[in-house]
This record gives structure tokens, sequence and C-alpha cells, in this order.
DNA sequence: CGAGCGGATGTGAACGTACACATCCGAGGG
DNA sequence: CCCTCGGATGTGTACGTTCACATCCGCTCG
């Protein structure tokens, strides 16, 4: 009955406005307005007093009028893929922390395949927000076409580079990444490796399996076709059931953990010993990782950090700050026990 | 030079309204106004004058306005911990998507701890969005007290139950599932069972211990004090290192899956076989736990099922819809390898 | 002692939309 | 043939805020 929200009666109970303020506190509305964004020309004890007003009524600026007269929405929006993911869920868990900090909104849309129409709908529906930037994390090879041909006009970062985008991008060098992990592989003596990549239409996808096809050239080792999955411990599962039959290789390095722990999973039930016969690196270290059997092998990324850097990068250049840094994360090799030299 | 929106110069070019539009069709703002919200009385023939002016403008409705006028923001909150974990990570994936389809937007607030000064924050921040109706993921015990001091006037619905709450809430019946996982125990034999559980102050950890105390005591066993933990896969490892010390039991159910890998972990290192001499029970059934060493019997969940319906009820609310249904969903037991009958 | 100045405060307008109401027009009925 | 009616369209206003500018006051300085 008292409830002002659901109330459906014609004396429906206004929430209270800056006038309403300015009245309890005896002053102007502009002035409440000026208490409201700190302006440093008001008395402080007038200050208190507008203050005072606005916690007697319970007063909120109202953010669409806001948005409304100034043509900002403080409003960042990100689009993502596999959200469920441990990385992309923990750099958006970041960006939201840290646009929070900032007095920023986020709005999220998650596209639910990589075709190019979901993505220009996800896009539409951010636009649509008038978002004063964008975060895409987790970008597919797609995204970029959509972002130029629907004219994103706001400042925009993707969590992944494609070289050809470096000036909007912001990344862990998963190129780096994967040399790191393909060059522990060969440091320890093994010759023929497999890689059991991403889907190739995710840009981290395909800089790992470059990072891997360059590093086994460079040591001048044969090369051979990287299986395409698609991220999930039951690809790693049943693609490793797959592979081994044909016992022709001695380690494996997969594109994330998951299917790293699916391949650990084929593995173990076709009774081959990890890393006894088989050397196993994955990609990312999630934290289950130190506890799979073995504790795995994998390259870390600090998905927080890159997050943060997200929305330091987009809102300095709302400020206007130019050359803030878009140098990459560089990742870690977390040598655990899913490796070994072999014999 | 030609970028509408970072230009920064007296001629500032403006995005389009209402008024434009009306202008190119030749009709007045009104007219676009009825074209824009589909009402019944508008001529066939103008609403494809309007609907070409509106794609030759790329006008776009300014949500700030008719958030203003209509006082509606078509915003739906959700407050989350722990959402980089799978199973609020699916819901709210769930809960985006649905939302969308509706014509609304999300926005999401973590909590960074579960003290009451971090939820009132949060909260705080999504009032402050003037949000139409809120849903609280993975909430704390904390979290309704915070509710109600802070007079939260829309709609809510928390993704749990207290039994307190039952009005607002939408869930999987968390009692009946650890009651499931413990039956599924002592009916292969065991009788001595350790429970290692989530943090206390969340109402999922306190639902799914009482399920497993009140199993116990139908079957007339001992009931031992549950181990508090953090839901991590370190603090599962940890703690069963220090249980196993003392080889008193038989089988472990533990509130989550990540903890469950944990104590799996620390099995394997003791040299306890799995589920040779230790039956274990996960929580979740995350995708990865069908790989574990060995696949880990546990209590699924549909996380995205209980995100939807979610959205389904506040939106059914909102209508002034009553009657839906809160029905909990149930969950259910997925026996794999990690649990055996007693020799 | 008055002009000028600057800090504090007030007034008018605008942002882009939807609602309430007014107007217009043609058709149909008395 | 005029009046009425209803569908289609137009006009005024309000939503709550900020920006640009106006005003007021007391003080300092020449």
């Amino acid at each position: 009955m008292s409830d002002p929200v659901r109330s459906s009666d014609p004396e429906r109970v206004r929430a209270p406005n800056i006038r309403d303020v300015a009245r309890v506190a005896g002053v102007s509305y502009q002035t409440v307005s000026r208490a409201l964004n700190d302006s440093p020309s008001i008395r402080p004890e007038t200050l208190a007093r507008v203050r005072a007003a606005i916690d007697e009524l319970g007063y909120r600026p109202n953010q669409a009028a806001r948005a409304l007269v100034t043509s900002r929405s403080r409003t960042i929006g990100v689009l993502s893929a596999q959200t469920v993911h441990y990385g992309p869920a923990t750099s958006i868990q970041a960006i939201e922390t840290a646009a929070r900090e900032a007095g920023y909104r986020l709005s999220i849309t998650n596209i639910s395949s990589s075709e190019y129409a979901s993505i220009k709908a996800g896009l539409d529906h951010l636009m649509a927000q008038s978002i004063e930037a964008l975060i895409v994390v987790a970008p597919q090879v797609r995204v970029f076409e959509a972002l130029s041909d629907l004219q994103v006009a706001v400042p925009f970062v993707t969590l992944e580079a494609t070289g050809l985008n470096s000036a909007h991008s912001l990344w862990v060098d998963q190129i780096q990444g994967a040399r790191l992990a393909t060059r522990h592989l060969i440091d320890l003596g093994h010759t023929e490796i497999m890689h059991i990549s991403g889907p190739q239409d995710w840009i981290e996808a395909e800089a790992r399996m470059q990072g891997f096809l360059r590093e086994l050239s460079d040591a001048d080792l044969r090369t051979r076709a990287p299986i395409l999955g698609d991220w999930t411990a039951h690809f790693g599962y049943y693609a490793g059931l797959e592979l081994l039959r044909y016992r022709d290789f001695t380690a494996a390095f997969c594109g994330n953990d998951q299917m790293a722990l699916g391949f650990l999973h084929a593995c173990r039930e076709e009774g081959l010993s990890v890393p006894g016969d088989m050397s196993i690196v994955g990609f990312d270290d999630i934290p289950e990782a130190a506890h799979f059997a073995p504790p795995l092998t994998t390259v870390r990324q600090n998905f927080a950090e890159i997050g943060r850097r997200a929305i330091e990068l987009l809102l300095g250049e709302l400020r206007g700050d130019t050359e803030l840094s878009h140098a990459p994360v560089q990742p870690e090799l977390i040598v655990r026990q899913s490796t070994a030299r072999l014999v």
C-alpha cells in the first residue's frame, strides 16, 4: 500500500526530483545540480544543506534525464561469446569492476553463434543503447567485418589482436604463449607434436595455431595438420580417442585447458601414462588445471589484467588522452606434471 | 573527420531525432512516434514512408528520452557473486538472452565479498539505474538484509531459496539434490560420509548441507561436522590432504565439482583409489566433471532453465500477471565412476 | 567613494520522446 | 443535405536534468 513503485492510483507517488530537493534545502534547483556535480563554486554550508535534503528525501538523480541532456549514456558495451568460460568471464568481471569504479555502467550482450547475423544483432542491440565505448571479448574473425559494416563510431577495443587491427586491440600475446608451450615440448626432446586447436573463426585459436606452427618450423620439425576443435573437454576426449589409434606422436599442445582435460581422459582410457608416454600442454591456466590428473602444464594468461586495461584504455580515449599503451600482456608458462622429457 | 560522434566542432553533427524523420517523411513527429510504437491507427502507406525515412537517416530512437518520459528504464538488474563459476555464468547467460528477446537490457553488478557493505554498494549501484526488476544470482544470506534495508521496491527474484522468501525465489531444490547424492552413497553401503561444504553465508551451501544432514539422520547414520570450504579446487585439495590423515571415512560429498576435483587430487596423492578406497560425489555437473579422473558422480542442475524462468517470472510480474510458478527445478543425480559399493 | 570584480546563486532554455487532447476528413445515416 | 462518428494525423506539454547566461552581493582597489 505504501509501495511507491507499484501503486497505480492516480495520486501515484512520484520519485523526488531536483526541484523537490531544492525546495527542502531552500535553494534553487541549479544549486542542487551544482551540489550533485561537485561544482567548486558552492559554499560548504549550502552544500551541507543540500546533502541533508537529499538524504531526507531519499533522492536519486535520474540517469535517463542526465543522459538525455548531456548526451552521454555512461554505458560501455561488451560484446562477448562464451561468457561461461573462465577466461572471458574473468575479463568481464574485471571490466565490470573497473567500469563501475569509474562511474560507468556495463551492457553485456552474448552472441550465440559466430555467424555474421548473430554478431550484427548483438552489436545493434548495443548501439541502440548509445554506448560510449565498446569492448569485444573473445572475438571471432567476423566481428571485424561487422564493426566496419555497422560503422561503429565509438572507441572500441577487442580483447584479442588480429594484427590488422592492432590500434584497437589489447591482448595477451597468444602467439608468444603458443611458442612457449611448443618450445617447452621441443626442449624436452619431443619431435612429433600434435596440436588440438580451437575453432578457426576464433582469433585466439588462430593465433595459438600460428605460434605453434612457427615454433615448429623454427626448430625444423615436421608440422602436422592441427585438429580443429571447439574448446570443450568433450571434444578433447573424442579427438584423443581418435588420434591415439595411431600413436605416432609423443606430445600434444591443446588450445585450451578444457580440451587438454578431455585429452588426458582419453590417454587414461587408452592406458597411456601422462607424462610417461605422452606429454600434454594446455592453455589458459584455469584454476582447476592445477588439480587435473596429473596437474597440467599450461600457459597462464592474466585475464583480469586485460579487462582492467581495456577499461583504462577506453576511458582514456573518451577523455581525449592519447598514446595509451596497447602493449601486449605477456603470457607465462606454468610447468606442472603433465610434461616430461622424452626417453 | 566525418566521424559524427567524436567530432567536437561547434557544428557538431547531431544524431537524427524523431522530428528529422518526420520532416523527411512529410508527417508530424507524433506520427513517427506512432510508427515506432506500432500504433494501430496509422495507414500502411504512411508507415512505409516513415520507415523509409528512418532507414534513410539511420535514425535510432533515443532510449534515454524514452526512459525519461515513460519512466520505464527497460533495464533488469542482476546482482551476482562468482560470475566466473559455471553455474552463475550459465544462468546469467540465459537471463541475458531471455531479457534481450523481451526488449530489456541487463545491468550486471558483481559483489566482491559477501560483506554487507559490498552487497549494499552493489544494490545501490543497480537501484541508481532505476532498474525495473532485480535478479539475485548465487545469493548470500546477507543479501536479504540488504534487500529489506534498502527497501527495494521493484519485483525481484533470488536464484536460491531461503525458505523465508519463497515468494521471491526460484530455485533448484538444493536440499533434494544433496539428499540424492547422500542417499546414493548410503545405498552403496557407506556409513561414514564426510561433507565438504561451501561457505556458510551462501544459501546454496547451507541448503546442501541441510540436505546432507537430513538424509544421514533419516538413515540413522552418524553425522560428523562438515568442513566449511570456499568452493575452490584448491580448498578441496588441501582439505583432502588434511582429512585423509585420519582415514575414518569411506565417502565424501563435496559441495561442488571444483572441490571434488581438488579432493580427487588429494586422494591420488595419498595413494587412495577412487572409487576403490573412497567414493566421491560432487554438485553442479560442470561440463568438465565427465572428464575428471575418474569421471565424477555429481548432481546436475539446470542453470539455464533457472535463468530463463527468472526472466519469465519477472516480466510476468511487471505485466501484472499473477500466479506464475515458483516451483523448484528438480536436480538430477548423474552417476559416473567416482562412486562404488563399499566392499 | 564608486567602479569593477569574482564568488555564489538564480532563471531560461534545451535535450528527444510519449501522452493527452485537438483537429481534420470522408463516409454513412437520418 | 447536414450532422455525427471514427479513423488518421497534428499540437501542446511534461518528464528531470544540465548548460548558458543573468543576477546579486560584498569586497577591493584606484
